[in-house]
DNA sequence: GTTCAACCTCTTTTT
DNA sequence: GAGGTTGAAC
């Protein structure tokens, strides 16, 4: 504790400094893009400390453990390593907490956590149970049905009103849909497991039904900030106003503005109502930006000024200078890609690490060309957001002999490992599963099932071996990750192609259980906070720098010195999802808020003018509509063809003339051209730099320079 | 009756 | 790519 006394006047400005001072008593931070929201936080975290208050009881809630983690390092590092013993996470994890402590209270002495996938698997085995024909009454996938469950829960309603508002098209299945919500429900009560929207609700139920409870929690946790308050939902904000109701020391953080989680729930009422709950309540704004330069702030503003509903800030900088956003149009996908990588690997040249630099986008299938293009060119990234490393089949698969090691009453996952042994289908599955149920499930039963069994069907010993190798009490959860690797390997290989991928994430997650102390809590993690990254750098020299690649909700509250936007344009992003909606545009503005709003020095914002349709073929685009009227003044537009290699110069030399050249073998090549190349395939011919050169996008390789002088004629193809 | 390879479609965002 | 569907092969 030797650290000198923070000097809270000189490193904070004046509204940063009255959030970090108001410590007792409600509050509420409007906290603009870049303003300093995070380094407030710290500095308050500190104070408390400081201030003699035990850090368990502040209770930090944010948007993703990494989130609480990184506040309470930077608060450590300002004060002492007090600051890491503050209680801070995800709701999800603080609920999670909460319930394995008083769960028995409402029923649920022990349980598992399921996500997404399983919760659609659920609905499955209900589906078959019920003998629902799917097909003739047209029921929508399981996991459509899950989104329906889950989003009834978050936004509190019916199932046969959400579906009036938001599914109009499956009104007509509304009672089968509600049966089988029921259903679910039941499902889960009697195996015993939960999904992310039980964790809040059954916290919530804990807290009104135990106002004993409710009240120790409070008292634990005599000090509570939220993060990211614009993304909470309305069961949120009541257990923050549960928890908070004795002492009435809740700050909360967000920004109106950034509101991109609505499709989950997350209702941008929560903070402007926050005043209306705790009417006492100081409102501070940080509307000071110290992340973008002033072109990139113009901008940003000029997008949210455009929004319908008015928002409570407005965000000023002191940094003059800096370069304006470039819209780039380029011709297709392929050319976008392509540009990218170019334009990365000039950036990297200029002495720019990558991971100062990142590429955003709406969805996360839209960076797939781009990753196989960053690949060829040898730009090692890592990508954020989509599909998760724990949901991919391969991890689901090792996890689930896990599960049922740990738990044999899981039947989902029995389901899966018996189906992954040759021979074993749902039919036999199924026959094992309810020969199980027949009694109190337990490996020792399934061993006794095992050795009954003849000729195929013996490949069930394997399991049994499995089972009886990881039975050894001496093992850590690693040896138990390894051993199940170890069986899994021959089943990966047959079952996958790109295996030797697949087995690197193992090794990957065995690494990662390494540090758990019991396999419950390596199994809980995994559903609750996985590992985020879900293509990481192959090798380790790659690990050293990367460029991130991210869907803009896994972005947020992050920031690069250069960004990219692609495919922003209508029907990418915004999303064709949305186009119909006014409500859903709204957070499709807010989202290109956000994307851009990451940026520091260098904003690109780049679209194709043309894309693929599976019914239309070729399309033409257009520019996203958040970037109409503001191209050409608060962004500079170039072609990404003349951008290419610091284009200005031979995009003035092509305005001068040549746009054609005879060749020195006596026939004229023109830009536009299309050609055959004996080595390298198709290529179009971009620009002609002089006698001499030419650059041609090749289909397969990208851009080249080519020498004219060793082309024949019979090569070319005029268009 | 059952498994499994080959085809099809569709792809928003996440704890 | 992952999930669903179909039909051949056991």
């Amino acid at each position: 504790m030797s650290n000198p006394v923070i000097n809270y006047e000189k490193e904070l400005n004046e509204a940063q400094y009255e959030a970090v001072f108001v410590t007792e008593g409600p509050a509420l931070v409007i906290a603009g893009a870049g303003s300093g929201k995070t380094r407030t936080l710290v500095y308050r975290v500190a104070r408390l400390v400081e201030l003699g208050v035990n850090p368990e009881s502040i209770l930090l809630l944010t948007f993703t453990r990494k989130a609480a983690s990184e506040m309470m390092d930077r608060a450590s590092q300002l004060l002492d390593v007090r600051c890491r013993a503050v209680s801070g996470g995800t709701f999800h994890s603080t609920a999670n907490y909460i319930l394995r402590r008083y769960g028995d209270l409402i029923g649920f002495p022990g349980y598992s956590i399921i996500d997404r996938g399983d919760c659609a698997e659920v609905v499955g085995y209900i589906v078959g149970e019920l003998g629902i024909k799917r097909k003739e009454l047209k029921l929508p996938r399981n996991s459509t049905i899950v989104d329906i469950i889950s989003k009834a829960i978050n936004k509190s309603m019916k199932v046969p009103e959400l579906l009036e508002t938001y599914y109009p098209h499956l009104t007509d299945l509304s009672d089968t849909i509600n049966v089988l919500a029921g259903k679910y429900d039941e499902y889960k009560k009697t195996h015993m497991v939960m999904d992310y929207d039980d964790l809040l609700v059954k916290l919530k139920k804990l807290l009104v039904e135990f106002p004993g409870v409710c009240r120790a929690l409070g008292n634990r946790y005599r000090y509570i900030m939220v993060d990211e308050y614009q993304d909470t939902n309305p069961l949120q904000a009541e257990i923050v106003e549960l928890l908070g109701k004795d002492h009435r020391n809740v700050m909360v953080v967000g920004d109106d503005s950034q509101s991109i989680y609505s499709f989950r729930g997350a209702d941008i009422r929560n903070i402007l109502e926050f005043p209306g709950i705790f009417p006492d309540a100081k409102i501070i704004k940080l509307e000071e930006n110290f992340r973008s330069t002033q072109p990139i702030l113009e901008l940003t503003n000029a997008i949210i000024e455009r929004a319908r509903q008015k928002y409570t800030k407005c965000l000023f900088t002191s940094k003059s200078g800096g370069i304006r956003p470039q819209l780039v149009v380029a011709r297709d996908e392929a050319e976008q890609s392509c540009w990218i990588v170019e334009k990365i690997d000039s950036l990297r040249r200029e002495g720019i690490p990558l991971r100062e630099m990142a590429v955003l986008f709406r969805s996360s299938f839209h960076s797939f060309d781009l990753e196989v293009q960053l690949s060829k060119g040898s730009i090692p990234f890592a990508k954020y957001g989509g599909l998760k490393f724990a949901e991919s089949a391969h991890i689901k698969d090792l996890l689930a002999h896990l599960r049922v090691f740990l738990n044999p009453h899981d039947r989902l996952s029995w389901n899966r490992i018996l189906k992954l042994l040759p021979g074993v289908g749902q039919a036999t599955a199924n026959k094992v599963i309810k020969w199980l149920n027949a009694d109190v499930p337990s490996l020792d039963r399934f061993k006794e099932y095992a050795a009954t069994q003849k000729g195929k069907m013996k490949v069930l010993l394997d399991l049994v071996r499995l089972f009886d190798a990881l039975s050894d009490p001496d093992l850590d959860v690693k040896d138990l990750v390894a051993i199940t690797i170890k069986y899994y390997e021959p089943i990966l290989t047959q079952k996958f192609d790109d295996y030797p991928k697949r087995a690197r994430d193992l090794s990957y997650l065995q690494e990662w259980s390494a540090p758990f102390e019991s396999l419950e809590q390596f199994l809980t993690d995994m559903a609750l906070e996985p590992p985020e990254v879900n293509r990481a750098p192959s090798d380790f020299a790659e690990r050293a720098d990367f460029l991130t690649l991210s869907t803009i909700h896994s972005a947020k509250g992050l920031e690069w010195r250069i960004v990219f936007i692609i495919n922003a344009a209508n029907g990418y992003f915004p999303s064709r999802h949305s186009l119909l909606s006014d409500e859903d545009m709204e957070e499709e503005r807010r989202l290109m808020y956000v994307a851009c709003t990451r940026a520091k020095e260098q904003l690109y914002i780049v679209y194709p003018e043309t894309g693929r349709d599976s019914y239309y073929g070729s399309v033409m685009l257009e520019m996203s509509e958040f970037m109409r009227g503001l191209d050409g003044t608060l962004t500079d537009v170039v072609t990404a063809a003349e951008s290419l290699h610091g284009g200005g110069r031979q995009f003035r030399r092509a305005k001068k003339g040549i746009s054609s050249v005879k060749t020195s073998r006596g026939f004229n090549i023109k830009a536009g051209d299309v050609f055959r190349h004996p080595d390298l395939g198709m290529g179009v011919v971009l620009e002609i730099m002089d006698r001499n050169r030419a650059r041609v996008y090749f289909k397969k390789l990208g851009i080249r320079v080519i020498d004219l002088r060793t082309v024949k004629e019979g090569q070319w193809v005029v268009r």
